[in-house]
DNA sequence: CCTACCGATCGGTAGG
DNA sequence: CCTACCGATCGGTAGG
């Protein structure tokens, strides 16, 4: 849905709170209630945002990464499918999921129960697909799964930061030399 | 001052952005207009707020680990340092620099530019405590003081992500645990 | 520091 | 999908 996918991108720069209905519809060249007629409320329009996220999350990073063969070779995949999401020219603020998760951090409600869940998800697939490269033996065998999501993790935060508030020319090869130095340190 | 002690705890639950006069005012039992006059603009209270979370910074991170000897001991005492200061009691929201850094990336203008100085300081200051731990053979040769300094930031950015939106009880370990596995990959 | 006010914008509604 | 409108809140000002 094109509204929903104009948000998205708008909600990438200026937050979900930064999201005003009426701005929206300009941008969309729409009235401001004919805009808000497509959904109950504020609230709502904001989860469909990041449940459009998450659609696109699944189509444009798991799903090809799970064409990869199990082990390094899919984490691998997971990790450059994820950086070429956070510079999709579609998400003009990068990844919504790390543009969202500060904003969310200390706001209770149903977007950060939405979003919780999504990470949540998120990390459980990081750290599945670490176990698996244990099973194939291509981890150590005291590797701890969910430590590797956590570093794992840390690192598309840390892209995000550098190349979107520091614009570091260079924090696609930073990213990429932790990731490497975090498969060579979980290796068999 | 107190005005900016309550600002810049509210702007680290809130986000710079989501801080408001009136709201802030009543916060301070003050009138909305009452408040107004200490500044001339509310961009002038958030750089304000800001300049107080440098301040604070300095004295709760920086100042305490340069007591630390040089060398690896004072990156412990730095990296110990910065978990304490995100979960000081005075920043509801942990730190603002990281709660603000994805608010403020896609907004240019003084807030962008002071956060983005403010953070400049603090990954050079941590790559020159990496080149120093070098100097005194802590760490080999080899070692890229930036990408040090890359990763040590990432890990702080974990430990917001992990503490505030996923509140995992077991963030502080998992960062110590990030933090020890870099130190040990980088000695000499 | 205050009261009283400004125009603009917010989310949302009525009625078509 | 629209026009026309609601009360609330925004940053900011006048005048004291």
């Amino acid at each position: 849905m094109a509204i929903l996918d104009t948000a998205l991108s708008e909600c990438s720069r200026v937050g979900l709170g930064g999201l005003s209905i009426g701005n929206l519809a300009r941008l969309l060249d729409m009235s401001k209630s004919g805009l808000f007629a497509h959904f109950d409320s504020k609230e709502n329009l904001q989860l469909q945002v990041l449940q459009n996220g998450r659609d696109r999350f699944v189509v444009r990073v798991l799903a090809p990464a799970l064409q990869a063969p199990r082990g390094i070779p899919r984490l691998e995949a997971l990790f450059e499918h994820w950086l070429e999401w956070a510079d999709s020219p579609f998400l003009q603020g990068g990844c919504i999921f790390a543009s969202t998760s500060t904003e969310l951090a200390a706001q209770p409600g149903a977007l950060r129960d939405c979003l919780l869940s999504a990470q949540r998800d998120w990390l459980g697939t990081i750290a599945e697909m670490a176990r698996a490269a244990r099973r194939e033996e291509h981890f150590h065998e005291e590797l701890d799964p969910e430590q590797f999501a956590w570093e794992f993790h840390s690192m598309t935060l840390a892209y995000h930061y550098f190349s979107r508030l520091i614009r570091d020319p260079e924090a696609q090869s930073r990213a990429r030399n932790s990731f490497q130095n975090l498969i060579r340190a979980s290796r068999a």
